[in-house]
Formats: structure tokens, C-alpha cells, sequence
DNA sequence: CTCACCAATTGGTCAGACCAATTTGGTCTA
DNA sequence: TAGACCAAATTGGTCTGACCAATTGGTGAG
């Protein structure tokens, strides 16, 4: 099919002004681990010269940076601050950037938004309506094993948001949302067994009629642990080896 | 004993420069609700008049309140977005100032913490060293329920970073980030049964020392079940009417 | 009533200045 | 020599005022 599939779906951030521009570089350049943790960052009249600006915009920038937890600025100076206490914001650049850490990176994030599904599904169903469970169904036969463009991926986005749509936890929502922005059109386009993806819907389908919240929930960690596992395999490494590598 | 700890333990941001203190400002007028979502913010020039400062600093505070999600910056103005939309940063400062959702929140946030928690677990359970699971009994350790200065809920702070530390899920510890600096600090002093507490803190020893990873995830699941309805009894209202509250 | 057009408003960019706090590097002292 | 101390340079914080480009909203023509 379209081979460029993977190539439309990446490095969606695109700067909305300067400050923005020096923002997203000096992101960039801190995930890259130009800066070591703890180091100082060029003073702002040292960035008004190397980015050509002026103090107004890299004050904007260094403020963004600041938000995304990347830096911490104060009267003296500003230094750079470990990647591990950063915000969920950070994902989706460390995804476009480092290509040795993003099969594990996508490994985590399939270990953590299993769990949140699993969650969601299990709240969902401890109040929904039959009008939306039967709304939930309908995502879930969205799925065509014959076509290769229903993508389960999208599908179980769509489920996602839909069963938060019912239970309406914020919390869930927000991280939601956090890891949606970061991940959406970051993900290759990965083969999956279209028969086990078929045996999966159906799984869920049938707990979401049932209202049978156990079984969505273990269908749901059984599944994506599955593509943890097939992950791992196309990583071509073993997960052990590769958890230090950061 | 000490009736002051929940006044300690609250209101935890305060602004680093004017930017954050206008900022701020308008984050818990937009929170609270005094701009409906779609509205437009007032301009950067009649923002500086209402606080007698600068465009500048005026500009900084909207960078920051775009980055929190809570409003869109256009060229032609600024809009404010819905609560929904926002990023985890938003917790706290909600749960600082509207006290009509404040308990239905904090029951959301033991939703999500808590399968939070079993994940961690079971991850860290998957690879730990006998070392390292010793050293998590250790922080389980520290649980007495003689002396009510031993808080639970710190108590599981710590014993999830120390098993974030462990897998060392990045996706996890950002979200873990996240929660934490919003959540910390803004708890109440909520009175829990110390012989339920001491019965969870036993079992969650067993699951860590047999690396049981399952007994450790339903055994975290099932006590901030308990937990929850505990809080739902105390806000003395039913979930189902809360969850349409907002 | 609709649409094209224009003027006002708004955010984006820029230059330059001063203040207060921190940092730095040298000096003096024990 | 090691540490305390102090002064100068650096750095972030604040402020002013100006111009540009895009959007917006009203006006007038059709």
C-alpha cells in the first residue's frame, strides 16, 4: 500500500513563532544530550546573538522550556534539568529524535497506556449506559481485517477516549490527552496479526455488551501484552539489555 | 496531634517572577471558571493595564498559560480552551480552589494512582534483583501503625518512584512526575483504618519478597478500592451524581 | 441580503535601558 | 594552604516604546 504512510505520520511540531523556533532547538538539542543535566544554559543575551533575536523571544522560549520542565531558570542563571523529571511533553520530541531509544520508548508506552485502557474500560463499564455501550460496540466494529486501513491502533484511540467520555474521570482524561498529543503520528505503521486483532475486537465486544469490566480488562492487558512481546521481537534485542541504554 | 498539618500542606505554587504571578492569576480565573471556553482573553495591552506591567511580562504569563493547554494564542487573540483539553499542571491549582469538585477529584486521582501503582509493581517485579526488592520491603517497612506520624500515602509515594527507579518505564515516571507535583502537598489528613492499613502493608510485602507480581497488583487494586469508597462515604454524596457535576 | 473592501485591533518582533540577585574570581585572613 | 570575605561582572527580571503582519469586524457597494 502507501509506503509513505510513516513518513506523513511523523515530526508533527511545527514552531507557531520564533520563540517557539529557538524553543523547539534548544529542546531538541537538550534531549539530544548536548547539555548535560545540571549545566548551565547560555545566558539570554548569549542566545539573542547565536539565534539572532532578540531578549523578548528567547525569554518566550526559555519560559517554554522552563514549562516542559526541561530547564529551571533563576536569577543567575538558568541549568538544565534531568530528562527523567521533565512532563509528558517531552515524549513525542524524544521520539522523533532518538532513534536508539524509540523501540523501547514505544515498548514503555504500550506497558503504561495497556494499563490506562484496561482502567478506563473497567470505569466505563461500572456506569455506562446501554446506549453507550452500544455506542462503544460500534468503534469496535469499525474493524475490517480485510482492509489493512482500519487501523486497531486508531480504534482502540477512538475506545479510549469514548469510554472516558463516560466515566469522565479528569485525571484519566488529562493523562490522556498528554499521551495522545505526544504519540498520535509518532507510531510506525507495525504488521499485526490480523486474526488475533479480529479475536481481540470480539473479546471486547462482547465484554463491553456484557458489561463484563474483568474481562474487558484482562482482554485488553492479554492483548497489548502481546504486542509488547512482538515489539520486543522486532526490537531484534532483549528488553533487559536495552532498559539501561538511557 | 498537630491540627495545623493540612494548612501546611497546601496552596503549594507561588509565583517566581510578575509572568507567573499574572499568570497564575488568570490560570484560576480561567479554572474557576470566569471565562467560558471559546471566549476570547482580553488583549496583551488591556492585560497590561489591568496589572500595571508590561507587554512583556503580560506575554510570558499567556506563553505559560499555553503551554498549561488553557488557552490557544492566535495572531488576532487568544482563546481560552476548555478544562478538558489542559495538561495535568491543571490538577492542582483545581483542586487549590474549587472545593465543590475537590472531593470527586481526589476520588478520580486514587482511580488512576492506584492501577498506576499495581503497573508499577508488577514491571518492577518482572526484573528486580533480590537486592532491589529488599530495598522496596524496606520502604514498606517503615509503615507503623503506632505512630500516626508514618503516613500510608507517603509511604506509596516513595515505594512507587523507588519502582519506577527499578523498570525504569520513562512513559511512567513522566506521568508519575506529573501527578506527584500536582497531588503532593494537597491531600487532607484523612483518617484510614491503621489495622487494614498494616494488613495491606503485610500483603504488599509478601507479593515483593515472593515476586509475586500478581498478588502485588491485586493486593495495591483492592486496597485503594477500599480506599475509595472510603472517600465516597466521607464526601457523603453518591459518585454517580458527582460525575456529572462538571 | 451578500460580498468585497478597508480600517482598527491584535499578536509577533525588535531595540535598548535599568535594576536586583547571583555568580565569580580575587584578596585577605587565620 | 584553606577558608572567609568582598567587589566586580554576569545574569535574569522589569520596563518602555516602536513597527510589522495577520486577523477581525464593521462599512459600503452590489
Amino acid at each position: 500500500m502507501n509506503q509513505s504512510l510513516r513518513d506523513i505520520a511523523s515530526k508533527a511540531d511545527s514552531p507557531k513563532n520564533r520563540a517557539e523556533e529557538i524553543a523547539f532547538i534548544l529542546r531538541d538539542e537538550i534531549l539530544i544530550g548536548q547539555y548535560r543535566a545540571g549545566e548551565r544554559l547560555p545566558s539570554e543575551r548569549d542566545l539573542v546573538a547565536r539565534f539572532s533575536s532578540n531578549r523578548g523571544a528567547v525569554r518566550e522560549a526559555t519560559k517554554i522550556l522552563s514549562e516542559l520542565g526541561l530547564v529551571s531558570i533563576q536569577p543567575g542563571g538558568a541549568r538544565i534539568v534531568a530528562v527523567e523529571q521533565a512532563t509528558l511533553a517531552v515524549l513525542g520530541p524524544l521520539l522523533d529524535m532518538r532513534e536508539e531509544v524509540r523501540p523501547q520508548l514505544i515498548i514503555e508506552f504500550v506497558e503504561v497506556f495497556s494499563a490506562l485502557v484496561a482502567l478506563s474500560a473497567r470505569l466505563a463499564m461500572s456506569q455506562a449506559t446501554e446506549q453507550e455501550r452500544h455506542n462503544l460496540a460500534a468503534i469496535l466494529d469499525r474493524f475490517d481485517p480485510e482492509t489493512e486501513s482500519t487501523d486497531i491502533r486508531s480504534i482502540m484511540a477512538e475506545f479510549m477516549q469514548a469510554s472516558i467520555d463516560i466515566h469522565n474521570n479528569l485525571v484519566l482524561r488529562l493523562i490522556g490527552n498528554g499521551l495522545r498529543s505526544q504519540i498520535m503520528g509518532r507510531l510506525d505503521q507495525t504488521t499485526s496479526d490480523r486474526a488475533s486483532d479480529r479475536a481481540f475486537i470480539d473479546a471486547m465486544r462482547e465484554g463491553v455488551l456484557s458489561s463484563n469490566a474483568d474481562l474487558l480488562a484482562t482482554t485488553v492487558i492479554r492483548h497489548f501484552d502481546e504486542a509488547r512481546k512482538r515489539l520486543i521481537e522486532q526490537a531484534e534485542i532483549n528488553p533487559s539489555s536495552l532498559r539501561s541504554k538511557r
